[in-house]
DNA sequence: TTTTAAATGATAGTAATACTATTATTAATA
DNA sequence: TATTAATAATAGTATTACTATCATTTAAAA
């Protein structure tokens, strides 16, 4: 039997869904291949379709704009991780140990999926480290937010927040500690790799270092009676 | 006596120097007030131009394109920052009070400051809070680094890097808890006020609030032994 | 199997963006 | 007063970000 994972997508962030054809599947595919090899500024749908085979006219009858396909991408990157975090942390009954585990994978570099032979989850991962907060510093976010396309972060925040309330019911920031883990495990990624000075993992440059500290900052916060 | 403050620019951000004429003081005026009117991505200069009433090639003659113009807002920003907090924590001698004042002064929106009569602290704290990541989240990052563009941020980023080993000679994550503060003041800002329930300040939407968390974040921390 | 509909490919076109270049005019300086 | 430097005015180009049209292929329904 061959389970095939699928995330049930925002049907505003697409005009047609790119999941029920080769094209779509295609789109995908390739923007995230392009936005990795160009960044989000360079990166057009005239490109996009070059790299594909198709025309600019078809890939605009799957996505409105390139904005939309960026929140696509990171929706669908939210929505992956949570199935993530909800699978490797399905037994655990330490809250601890499931949040250490949530860390681990929030600042751990994915190996390509196999289920989801359409998407590059180890690019995805990397756009969502460069582009990632492209998708909602913009002047939209209030539309966008009300059309919903920001629910599977937020639901990914709401999840770490109430692990970290099990771990410490007092604790009087949840959900910007939460945002804080989300954000930080990417930025300090970001920085180690780009402008070093700005962490403490210059040298190394390993992602267990940034786990390291991240598990400091929030373990610490928490133990605090 | 007047005094003037005169943050030293990089001189590779800019082709002409636009605090040397009343327009290049225009252009840095007009694009504060632009950007945070419409966000980076909508800003052009053939808009800003005609705000100004100038051509697009005049401010051509000054930025050679709008990255190195936000560049240019933010490395300001950081500098003006550094002096702020330099000149506000002059005579602290508690490492601990120095620290929150820092904290305090990075996730405060600032009250315009007459000595700049040119740009809109106000305005430019809002900009940076919603662009500001944008200078460095690009392709060019490395290049723009070995121009000396992010000296102001890591400068600053230093200066607390410093402070928080004052108060806890064996943390082991000075650089990065910095980094985590500058930008955890700016991101809950935006976060509490464009998508609240990524923050837990959403009911009052209060900056004391980002405070509070941040002084918690930071300090219990550093109290560890 | 034919009909019909849906998706794609091919091509064209437009307004705006991101520039560069040229020349005339004005202002500041030697 | 002559010279230089900055600006204004205008024009032009390649690319971007789309929209529109129509013919063709593919797939589903009758």
């Amino acid at each position: 039997m061959k389970l095939q994972l699928q995330i049930k997508m925002n049907e505003a962030l697409f005009l047609r869904n790119p999941e029920s054809s080769e094209l779509g599947k295609n789109i995908l595919k390739h923007s995230v291949q392009l936005i990795y090899k160009t960044g989000f500024e360079s990166f057009t749908f005239k490109k996009l379709a070059e790299d594909i085979g198709t025309t600019e006219a078809g890939v605009y009858r799957y996505f409105e704009n390139k904005h939309k396909l960026l929140v696509y991408l990171t929706a669908w990157y939210w929505g992956w991780l949570e199935f993530q975090i909800s699978f490797h942390t399905n037994n655990i009954k330490d809250p601890t140990v499931k949040l250490k585990k949530v860390i681990k994978l929030l600042a751990t570099a994915v190996e390509d999926d196999v289920q989801t032979s359409y998407i590059d989850e180890s690019l995805l991962y990397q756009i969502i480290i460069a582009e990632g907060s492209k998708a909602y510093l913009t002047k939209q976010v209030e539309e966008d937010n009300k059309q919903h396309f920001f629910k599977p972060y937020k639901d990914l925040c709401a999840v770490i927040g109430t692990m970290i309330l099990e771990c410490s019911p007092k604790y009087k920031y949840p959900k910007s500690l939460a945002s804080t883990i989300i954000e930080m495990a990417h930025f300090q990624n970001f920085f180690m790799n780009n402008l070093p000075s700005l962490t403490d993992f210059g040298k190394t440059k390993e992602e267990s270092e940034i786990i390291a500290f991240l598990n400091d900052l929030v373990f610490t916060s928490l133990k605090k009676t």
